[in-house]
RNA sequence: GCCCUCAUCGUCUAGUGGACUAGGACGCGGCCCUUUCAAGGCCAAAACACGGGUUCGAAUCCCGUUGAGGGCACCA
């Protein structure tokens, strides 16, 4: 069966780690199936709309390269409260068959018309208690300890026309029954109607409260499976009751649990990153993000023991049974580890490609095709070293700018005088400036090994002294190919300058 | 206060009544490899929250306790 899932965010800022989990989970459901996910804008606060946030959010999706099947194009964009640009065409408008638009703010037609729907079979009714009056009941209520929830015969105006301003509330129907969600996750969960209160469907002014709205997209966009957070739990019932009052049939509903802090409490600014942005900056890789993420409450079961996916190979194995049901705190080592596997998955000229902004950031130009060349080649030697894009710089900035010779304890040999290591550094020099070819970084390690028997140097001792010569570093990717790349000019040229420092001149 | 959910190594998890002396991964420690740093290989330490049941047998089923989390808006 082909699932159709959707995320359905509401524009009011950044999209949260734990969100874009479950938009994960959504879309490795879908595609799994072969079905479509879609994004849908849940902008009926009109006071919490930020503008710029929803092409933000697509970003986001862009970023990830979760390709969507669906999702508010240019024209749906630019119709929101504030102008949203949006350059890069989302999609052509072939969505799959599922119906637009994708932002409720523009399909408020539909809901007034469910609404009116529900008043005229009694499964809802106009209230019109203002907020003063709503907050005087709360106060009354825990003042003597009770809860408050509102129910009908609280109004306190009954005879209200369609004209005049209100709300629409939904009946809770049977007033002492019971409603059943059952959740693939979860299993059934009872909720006595007594403690679901009669929540508004229809704001004062004409927009609908999420209750209604995502019931009424959720069907008429055949959405298959509700993926949701699990903090919409207790509001389920709301939605099954519609669903039932509707006659239409329920989605499949999946609430999951949510993704904690180190602390074991609700992901949030205290435990780090927190957006998806912050994640590209520091160098993680959104294959390694969506592994990762994938993983953090699911897996892929029946004794399989894989950890690191592809997508394709996600979105082979990915199924709701796999899904957990208790929160997973979100741990940085698991990812650093992962997005380090996934970048030396990476072919070099793609690597290199991701590399460059943050080499630029670091002050490390690669702005021609000679110093394209050069990092290209340097990247077998940095790809097991890093697991982020941004701990490359250190060990390739020496490669494309100079350095400051290194003062005299730094060029002398582990166990050994100054005199010793300058005749090593003298002759180093000559053997590599008689190498036939600088480029054959294997030929260069055998003489200059011959050259340390011939010293009777270990090859710590020597290699140490000419790395610290040449890159002005003791953490360096491997010497001999970094020695290839740099070339042979720049080499002498450091080992002349490390030669005179040692010589006091 | 009321309602709901959850509970296996530090973390992510496997496990669906016997194959569990509880498996894998990350991290941690050790060893090997080694020109530095990594990567890689090998080895080790590390968990069924507690208490009652049910059963020949329970990490797995039931009840309770404790702990943790979430929700109780004209927000989503």
């Amino acid at each position: 069966m082909k699932a159709r899932t959707r995320f359905a965010p509401s524009p009011t800022g950044e999209l949260h780690i734990g969100g874009i989990r479950t938009a994960i989970f959504s879309w490795l459901l879908a595609k799994h199936t072969g079905g479509e996910f879609y994004i849908r804008l849940e902008d009926t606060d009109q006071e919490r709309y930020v503008p710029g946030s929803a092409r933000r959010i697509l970003q986001s999706f862009d970023w990830l390269g979760i390709q969507l099947d669906g999702g508010p194009d240019h024209a749906e964009l630019a119709a929101m409260k504030t102008n949203e640009d949006y350059p890069e065409a989302l999609a052509d408008g072939s969505y799959h068959g599922v119906p637009k638009p994708f932002v409720q703010s523009q399909r408020l037609a539909f809901y007034k018309e469910r609404s009116e729907w529900l008043i005229a079979n009694g499964y809802a009714y106009r209230s019109n208690e203002t907020s003063e009056e709503l907050d005087a009941m709360r106060k009354e209520a825990e003042a003597k300890k009770q809860n408050f929830r509102f129910h009908e015969h609280m109004r306190l105006r009954t005879d209200i026309k369609p004209d005049e301003p209100h709300v629409v509330r939904m009946r809770i129907l049977p007033p002492n029954g019971q409603t059943v969600l059952n959740d693939a996750l979860k299993g059934k969960v009872v909720f006595e109607n007594a403690n679901v209160d009669d929540a508004i469907l229809l704001k004062s002014d004409g927009f609908p409260t999420y209750h209604l709205a995502v019931v009424v997209d959720d069907h008429m966009q055949g959405v298959t499976h509700v993926l949701r957070g699990d903090d919409w739990l207790p509001s389920a019932p709301k939605h099954v009751l519609l669903y039932q009052y509707f006659g239409w049939d329920q989605p499949v509903w999946a609430h999951t649990p949510n993704v904690n802090g180190n602390d074991g409490r609700k992901l949030s600014k205290r435990h780090g990153a927190q957006t998806i942005w912050e994640f590209r900056d520091q160098g993680y890789l959104p294959e390694a993000m969506i592994n990762f993420l994938a993983m953090l409450g699911w897996a892929p079961g029946n004794g399989d023991e894989q950890n690191v996916f592809t997508i394709d190979e996600l979105i082979a194995k990915f199924s709701l049974d796999g899904v957990g049901i208790s929160p997973a705190v979100f741990e940085y080592n698991k990812l650093d580890w992962l997005n380090g596997v996934h970048i030396r998955r990476l072919p070099a000229e793609d690597l290199a490609k991701r590399l460059e902004p943050f080499l630029a950031q670091a002050g490390v130009v690669v702005d021609t095709p000679e110093k394209h060349e050069k990092l290209l080649r340097m990247i077998p030697l940095i790809t097991e070293r890093i697991k982020k894009l941004n701990e490359a710089a250190p060990f390739v900035d020496f490669v494309f700018s100079d350095i400051v010779t290194p003062p005299q304890e730094q060029l002398i040999g582990p166990k050994m005088e100054l005199h010793l290591s300058l005749h090593a550094l003298k002759e180093s020099r000559r053997v590599l400036d008689e190498l036939p070819n600088f480029d054959d970084a294997a030929a260069m390690e055998e003489a200059m090994r011959k050259l340390g028997d011939d010293l009777a140097l270990k090859p710590t001792q020597l290699f140490t002294i000419i790395r610290n010569a040449v890159t002005g570093k003791s953490v360096t990717p491997p010497l001999f190919g970094t020695m290839a790349v740099m070339g042979k000019a720049t080499t002498l040229e450091r080992i002349d300058r490390a030669i005179a420092q040692l010589s006091g001149r």
